[in-house]
DNA sequence: GCCAACGTTGGC
DNA sequence: GCCAACGTTGGC
Protein backbone atom coordinates (compact mmCIF):
# COMPACT_ATOMS: atom_id res chain seq x y z
CA UNK A 1 0.00 0.00 0.00
CA UNK A 2 2.48 2.35 0.99
CA UNK A 3 4.45 1.65 -1.96
CA UNK A 4 2.18 3.15 -4.13
CA UNK A 5 2.19 6.54 -2.71
CA UNK A 6 3.92 8.98 -4.81
CA UNK A 7 4.62 12.64 -3.37
CA UNK A 8 5.92 16.10 -4.35
CA UNK A 9 8.35 18.15 -2.87
CA UNK A 10 8.79 21.83 -3.29
CA UNK A 11 12.12 23.65 -4.12
CA UNK A 12 13.53 26.82 -4.78
CA UNK A 13 16.22 27.04 -7.58
CA UNK A 14 17.64 29.43 -6.36
CA UNK A 15 18.62 27.24 -3.14
CA UNK A 16 18.56 24.15 -4.31
CA UNK A 17 17.32 22.65 -7.63
CA UNK A 18 17.05 20.08 -9.94
CA UNK A 19 19.78 21.00 -11.72
CA UNK A 20 21.97 20.62 -8.08
CA UNK A 21 20.45 17.48 -7.99
CA UNK A 22 21.71 16.28 -10.85
CA UNK A 23 25.52 18.13 -10.14
CA UNK A 24 25.78 16.03 -6.49
CA UNK A 25 27.75 12.86 -5.89
CA UNK A 26 25.59 10.12 -7.59
CA UNK A 27 22.54 12.73 -8.54
CA UNK A 28 21.47 11.81 -4.89
CA UNK A 29 21.04 14.52 -1.92
CA UNK A 30 19.78 14.73 1.46
CA UNK A 31 16.71 16.94 1.29
CA UNK A 32 17.03 18.93 4.64
CA UNK A 33 15.78 21.71 5.92
CA UNK A 34 12.14 21.10 6.26
CA UNK A 35 10.53 22.38 9.57
CA UNK A 36 7.28 22.46 8.99
CA UNK A 37 5.39 19.19 11.19
CA UNK A 38 2.88 17.87 8.30
CA UNK A 39 5.29 17.78 6.00
CA UNK A 40 8.04 15.90 8.49
CA UNK A 41 5.69 13.56 9.58
CA UNK A 42 5.06 12.82 5.89
CA UNK A 43 8.68 12.37 5.38
CA UNK A 44 8.93 10.22 9.01
CA UNK A 45 5.81 8.03 8.70
CA UNK A 46 4.83 7.49 5.29
CA UNK A 47 8.20 8.01 2.88
CA UNK A 48 9.38 4.32 2.28
CA UNK A 49 12.35 3.46 0.09
CA UNK A 50 11.71 3.26 -3.73
CA UNK A 51 8.74 5.64 -3.85
CA UNK A 52 8.79 8.45 -6.51
CA UNK A 53 8.90 12.43 -6.22
CA UNK A 54 8.07 14.97 -8.40
CA UNK A 55 10.86 17.64 -7.39
CA UNK A 56 8.62 21.24 -8.24
CA UNK A 57 10.07 24.12 -8.47
CA UNK A 58 8.37 27.59 -6.69
CA UNK A 59 9.03 31.08 -6.55
CA UNK A 60 9.82 31.33 -10.10
CA UNK A 61 8.77 33.37 -12.99
CA UNK A 62 6.94 30.13 -13.97
CA UNK A 63 6.45 27.65 -11.25
CA UNK A 64 6.69 23.93 -12.52
CA UNK A 65 7.06 20.14 -11.85
CA UNK A 66 11.07 19.83 -13.28
CA UNK A 67 11.36 16.25 -12.42
CA UNK A 68 11.30 13.29 -10.77
CA UNK A 69 13.69 11.44 -8.00
CA UNK A 70 13.60 8.63 -5.91
CA UNK A 71 13.66 8.04 -2.28
CA UNK A 72 17.20 5.99 -1.47
CA UNK A 73 16.84 6.76 2.11
CA UNK A 74 14.30 6.98 4.94
CA UNK A 75 13.41 9.68 7.33
CA UNK A 76 16.74 10.44 9.87
CA UNK A 77 17.49 13.05 11.59
CA UNK A 78 18.19 16.32 10.19
CA UNK A 79 21.58 17.59 11.77
CA UNK A 80 21.36 20.74 10.13
CA UNK A 81 18.94 21.82 12.85
CA UNK A 82 21.77 21.52 15.40
CA UNK A 83 24.23 24.07 13.74
CA UNK A 84 24.29 27.24 14.93
CA UNK A 85 25.79 28.22 11.42
CA UNK A 86 23.17 26.66 9.78
CA UNK A 87 20.23 28.74 8.26
CA UNK A 88 17.91 26.00 9.30
CA UNK A 89 19.25 25.90 13.29
CA UNK A 90 16.08 25.25 15.55
CA UNK A 91 16.48 26.71 19.08
CA UNK A 92 14.24 24.14 20.48
CA UNK A 93 15.84 21.27 18.94
CA UNK A 94 18.96 22.34 20.70
CA UNK A 95 17.37 22.96 24.30
CA UNK A 96 16.11 19.00 23.81
CA UNK A 97 20.07 17.89 22.71
CA UNK A 98 18.52 16.33 19.69
CA UNK A 99 16.95 17.56 16.33
CA UNK A 100 13.46 17.64 15.88
CA UNK A 101 12.96 17.34 12.21
CA UNK A 102 14.26 14.67 10.13
CA UNK A 103 15.44 14.33 5.95
CA UNK A 104 15.63 11.94 3.43
CA UNK A 105 17.63 11.18 0.87
CA UNK A 106 16.71 11.65 -2.94
CA UNK A 107 18.53 10.45 -5.82
CA UNK A 108 17.54 11.99 -9.74
CA UNK A 109 15.42 9.90 -11.95
CA UNK A 110 14.50 12.03 -15.05
CA UNK A 111 13.36 15.13 -16.30
CA UNK A 112 10.94 15.95 -18.29
CA UNK A 113 11.26 17.20 -21.42
CA UNK A 114 9.12 19.94 -21.08
CA UNK A 115 8.12 21.20 -17.72
CA UNK A 116 4.88 20.89 -16.56
CA UNK A 117 3.65 24.54 -15.40
CA UNK A 118 1.79 25.37 -12.40
CA UNK A 119 -0.44 27.39 -15.31
CA UNK A 120 -1.22 24.24 -16.93
CA UNK A 121 -2.16 22.09 -14.19
CA UNK A 122 -4.18 24.48 -13.05
CA UNK A 123 -6.15 24.42 -16.19
CA UNK A 124 -6.67 21.17 -16.43
CA UNK A 125 -10.18 19.05 -15.51
CA UNK A 126 -8.73 16.27 -14.68
CA UNK A 127 -6.12 17.77 -11.81
CA UNK A 128 -8.86 19.55 -9.64
CA UNK A 129 -8.16 18.08 -6.81
CA UNK A 130 -4.64 17.77 -6.57
CA UNK A 131 -3.41 19.59 -3.36
CA UNK A 132 -1.05 21.64 -5.74
CA UNK A 133 -3.41 23.55 -7.19
CA UNK A 134 -5.71 24.06 -4.42
CA UNK A 135 -6.03 28.02 -3.69
CA UNK A 136 -3.39 29.00 -0.67
CA UNK A 137 -1.92 25.36 -0.28
CA UNK A 138 1.62 26.12 0.62
CA UNK A 139 3.09 22.53 1.95
CA UNK A 140 6.31 22.03 1.19
CA UNK A 141 5.75 18.24 0.44
CA UNK A 142 2.21 16.90 -0.29
CA UNK A 143 1.26 13.40 -1.22
CA UNK A 144 0.38 12.87 -4.98
CA UNK A 145 -2.49 10.22 -5.91
CA UNK A 146 -1.66 7.17 -8.37
CA UNK A 147 -4.17 8.63 -10.56
CA UNK A 148 -2.53 12.29 -10.32
CA UNK A 149 0.94 10.62 -11.01
CA UNK A 150 0.23 8.62 -14.12
CA UNK A 151 -1.65 11.67 -15.87
CA UNK A 152 0.75 13.73 -14.82
CA UNK A 153 3.37 11.38 -16.14
CA UNK A 154 1.56 11.22 -19.67
CA UNK A 155 1.59 15.33 -19.91
CA UNK A 156 5.56 15.37 -21.03
CA UNK A 157 8.26 12.66 -22.16
CA UNK A 158 10.74 11.71 -19.46
CA UNK A 159 14.78 11.74 -20.09
CA UNK A 160 16.41 9.80 -17.73
CA UNK A 161 19.28 11.25 -16.41
C1' DG B 1 -5.40 26.08 26.03
C1' DC B 2 -6.84 30.42 23.76
C1' DC B 3 -5.72 33.72 20.51
C1' DA B 4 -3.27 37.91 18.87
C1' DA B 5 0.96 39.02 16.92
C1' DC B 6 4.33 37.79 14.09
C1' DG B 7 6.89 35.21 10.45
C1' DT B 8 6.98 32.55 6.19
C1' DT B 9 5.39 30.87 1.86
C1' DG B 10 4.67 31.42 -2.77
C1' DG B 11 1.73 32.98 -6.69
C1' DC B 12 1.06 37.00 -8.99
C1' DG C 1 7.45 43.71 -3.99
C1' DC C 2 2.70 42.84 -2.54
C1' DC C 3 -0.37 40.36 0.10
C1' DA C 4 -3.38 36.39 1.36
C1' DA C 5 -3.09 32.15 3.64
C1' DC C 6 -1.52 29.71 7.11
C1' DG C 7 1.89 28.07 10.71
C1' DT C 8 4.24 29.18 15.04
C1' DT C 9 5.05 31.58 19.22
C1' DG C 10 4.25 33.32 23.61
C1' DG C 11 1.54 36.05 27.04
C1' DC C 12 -2.16 35.39 29.77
Amino acid sequence: MASELYWLMKTEPDVFGFEDLLSRKGQTESWEGVRNYRARNFMRDQFKLGQFVFIYHSRVEEPAIIGIAKIVKEAYPDPTALDPKSKYFDEKSKKIGESRWCMVDVKAFARFAEPITLKRLKADPNLAGMALVMPGQRLSIQPVSPGEWAYVCSLSPQIPV
